[in-house]
DNA sequence: CGAGACGTTGATCTGATTCAAATACAGTGG
DNA sequence: CCACTGTATTTGAATCAGATCAACGTCTCG
């Protein structure tokens, strides 16, 4: 369980105990290959993932084959808070690299919230987080081109794998094919390319059997009006606002 | 507060005292001009409003004044309940209309959570909502052509205005510019121009005044593979999950 | 070492943008 | 009621960003 918690406290601030109460909340771990679904679209699964290992989309395939990721999940990263309505998901996620989930029963989480930890508050935080990935991603699907796309991509995955520490100050395993970028960006694979090649031809980023390097993250900024605020970065309060009204 | 009476009501079978809590809970209406801003990005507001009458756009503009809008917004959508959290929104709400908006407090919100209220899943429910229609939004933008972008939309939005009573069974007053339209499909308006008026030239649709006419539902569909599951019709259970673990 | 998946590059094509100009329309003030 | 103004719609022509088609290189791994 130690990305969720290195994730939470990022934000959170998270006491020893609730390190514990973490961990106790492990219901079981499962594991995927690559390429496996984790979730289907149409189920009920009844049950909150955190990614442990591994990195993983959120997808929708239309009828004709074409596919839209909707956005990456990486180590720390829970789906779907929205068990609690017992609703079918609309969408599927699929492991990208080989990836670890821990699974844990809606129950556990809501007697958390029930406790008013401050744990729950943090994981209320995290799909406020989010909510503000995937606004993003419209943005930067709708009004942007293809160069500010993928520059704006690196960045926010670089900062997020940052933050669970699965990246180094400038530079960033990134486990993920052509194909799915630009699954994500809304472009073909072959412009994709292009792109990445002349973002390397210019010197402001590199790639070396997996590995991303920032070369010039000021250019690759400027390149893209990167910003951080859609990440919500500031933190969540030490409690939600309802517990206090439960008192 | 009829309209979202009228629109929870629609999933949830509220009985008529829940009419009567949501009476209650109006803390006051305020009206905004057509263009006003109704929560501009970067506020806290520490409220929750709901639309009582006309539409309204969720948006976000870059810098260079390239806008996205994100979704639309119709009489008895909510937002956001997220202010739980206390954080500031990363995005702007402005009327498209004239709107009437009711402002409910957040503790009244809350207090509706604590007694467990068939009204507290359908407003939940309504998050769920309005999550699926954020991921449509990104695959229609993502992966669909300009024809197969602007039907879906038109689609959409008659059957969400049809919930709210605010659309007849083919028709339905869009009191949206072209320019807006563009701003959410991530197109050019001149382009949007050419795909309605293509449309408008097959006798798919017409229109007249404002008023949207669907002439040719079923062709509609098929232009662009229509499907409504991300809208979550089926409606949320009678109470959240957690009402039960805190019995 | 052979197969399949991914990456790279060139040539060509096209859906959508941009630019430009004309028309319709709604609201305002005289 | 009409002229005036600004905003939205419509249409054409030129252009371009990105897609498609096609071929080849490269890596991985069984």
């Amino acid at each position: 369980m130690q990305p969720l918690f290195r994730r939470l406290s990022y934000y959170a601030k998270l006491a020893d105990h609730d390190g514990e109460s973490l961990s106790k909340l492990s219901v079981r771990d499962h594991s995927y290959a690559p390429g496996e679904d984790i979730i289907r679209r149409g189920e009920k699964t009844g049950q909150v993932f955190v990614i442990k290992h591994g990195w993983a989309v959120r997808y929708i395939t239309l009828e004709d084959g074409r596919t839209q990721v909707l956005n990456f999940m990486l180590p720390g990263d829970i789906f779907d808070l929205q068990v609690f309505l017992d609703d079918t998901v609309d969408h599927s996620v699929a492991a990208v690299t080989k990836v670890t989930t821990t699974v844990v029963n809606a129950d556990s989480i809501l007697s958390l919230f029930a406790q008013g930890s401050s744990i729950a508050a943090a994981l209320w935080w995290s799909t406020v987080q989010e909510e503000g990935i995937l606004r993003e991603q419209i943005v930067r699907n709708g009004r942007r081109t293809a160069r500010e796309r993928v520059a704006h991509l690196i960045l926010e995955l670089h900062r997020r794998a940052r933050i669970v520490g699965a990246a180094g100050p400038d530079s960033l395993e990134l486990p993920v094919s052509q194909i799915l970028i630009a699954d994500a960006l809304g472009l073909s694979f072959v412009h994709v390319n292009r792109v990445l090649r002349s973002l390397e031809k210019e010197g402001l980023i590199k790639k070396n059997k997996g590995v991303l390097t920032i070369l010039a993250r000021s250019q690759l900024i400027e390149a893209c009006g990167y910003s951080e605020e859609h990440l919500h970065l500031d933190g969540p309060p030490r409690r939600l606002s309802f517990m206090a009204v439960a008192e």
